[in-house]
DNA sequence: CTACGACTTGCACAGTGTTCAAGAAAGGAC
DNA sequence: GTCCTTTCTTGAACACTGTGCAAGTCGTAG
């Protein structure tokens, strides 16, 4: 062998901590390749292509978040924090959601995840297809949730890699948003409410849909038991 | 001026067309600018960038969606029928939510929506920010509802632009996460029924998990009056 | 020592978004 | 009519992307 050999686990841990700090499209082979002191064209031996990478990377990051014990909390506690343990992870790593959007992500991590999160809402007495249901409709609104904030993120990135006029480009962008909404009587009064008590904050606005999507589910459950 | 002048109008309606078509990487400037009997450059005089394109493309959409009136509907009705219509509009232009996790996309279009939708929930009962953070779980709940078929669709369009693999590819990766699900107890019971009863239709997914949402509101409301 | 298989490298190609100087066509001013 | 200006289009570039390929390098088994 060559003085040093890439394994795959470091391939993609380099990848994951290109992704995290360069974002999705600033993830690129030469730059991965620089950063293992190796040519571009060597990662591919190892991950078939660029796509196969992402999905390497974008399954890794799952097993970053813990499965909370059935046995010593409640289904909804249980629920609550894996719930927001995926917010936090998805945070943590904008990109995944983005790539979420664009290739068929499934493997070992998100099972083991899908796995407990199914084991949690049976243990809340779904049975069957409801508890399937029931665990995507909890995933679902935190996917989406994670879905605005990756893109202002991406944004963000790519106007600070721009030098000079990346803070007046994004205020532009903003006030550009704000004039528009302000031709809305309702979108106007939030702005200004928002203005004045300076804004809920956003994982304020995360926990209410949780708790509101957790609430909706004890309602199908009460309604299903006499 | 030349025989032919492009329209800003224009150049957007053929972007959703090829977007729609070949999806959100299958659009390219020479691709568009074909179709517009134009040199591909020409567009920049109109519309200065492709993100801003994808921008103006995507606000577009937002108008195909009616706005259910509250005079005649109560809004529980009315918060179903924007967010199934918001759905529908989702699965026929699934280039959008890709684009949304990559580009602040914020218009007139989606102020329009926005601004209703906040309408119906102030109308539900919900006062200040609980308004917009009830707005704001239903609308995250259909984005993320989106994201995954999106990526499907996304792969079947790569694949079926690939000549003949394109099936054996979309049943490797299937059977594949077949394969990994397998090895999880509950996903693998769950498979096991999905093939038995033909599958839970996903569209009944997503109207179950918009029900629980909205149960999860009226729990909310039920619970701050006395 | 030789041969093989595991890896790496540099080169090249096709495709991308975008810039830029140069042009073409219309509408007015005189 | 001529001339100028403004609006729009064009084709040729440039830098960058993912990736295929032939050639290489190296440890190791025989």
């Amino acid at each position: 062998m060559p003085r040093t050999t890439l394994t795959s686990a470091q391939i993609v841990d380099a990848a994951v901590g290109l992704l995290d700090a360069e974002g999705l499209e600033g993830l690129n082979m030469r730059a991965l390749g620089k950063q293992l002191g190796s040519a571009a064209t060597a990662v591919y031996w190892h991950v078939g292509s660029k796509e196969n990478l992402i999905a390497l990377a974008a399954d890794q990051v799952w097993h970053e978040i813990p499965l909370p014990d059935l046995a010593v909390v409640d289904w909804r506690t249980a629920a609550t924090r894996l719930a927001t343990d995926l917010h936090t992870m998805l945070t943590r790593h904008p990109w995944l959601v983005q790539a979420f959007g664009s290739l068929p992500l499934f493997g070992p991590g998100k099972a083991r995840h899908d796995d407990h999160s199914l084991a949690i809402h049976e243990a809340a007495g779904f049975t069957g297809g409801q508890a399937d249901q029931a665990a995507a409709t909890v995933f679902t609104f935190v996917l989406g949730n994670a879905l605005g904030p990756a893109a202002a993120d991406s944004l963000a990135r790519r106007l600070g890699r721009a030098g000079d006029d990346a803070a007046e480009a994004m205020r532009d962008s903003t006030a550009k948003a704000h004039e528009i909404a302000a031709r809305f009587p309702r979108l106007r009064a939030r702005l200004e409410t928002a203005a004045a008590g300076h804004g809920a904050a956003p994982d304020n606005s995360f926990q209410f849909g949780l708790q509101t999507v957790l609430d909706g589910l004890e309602a199908r459950l009460a309604a299903a038991r006499p």
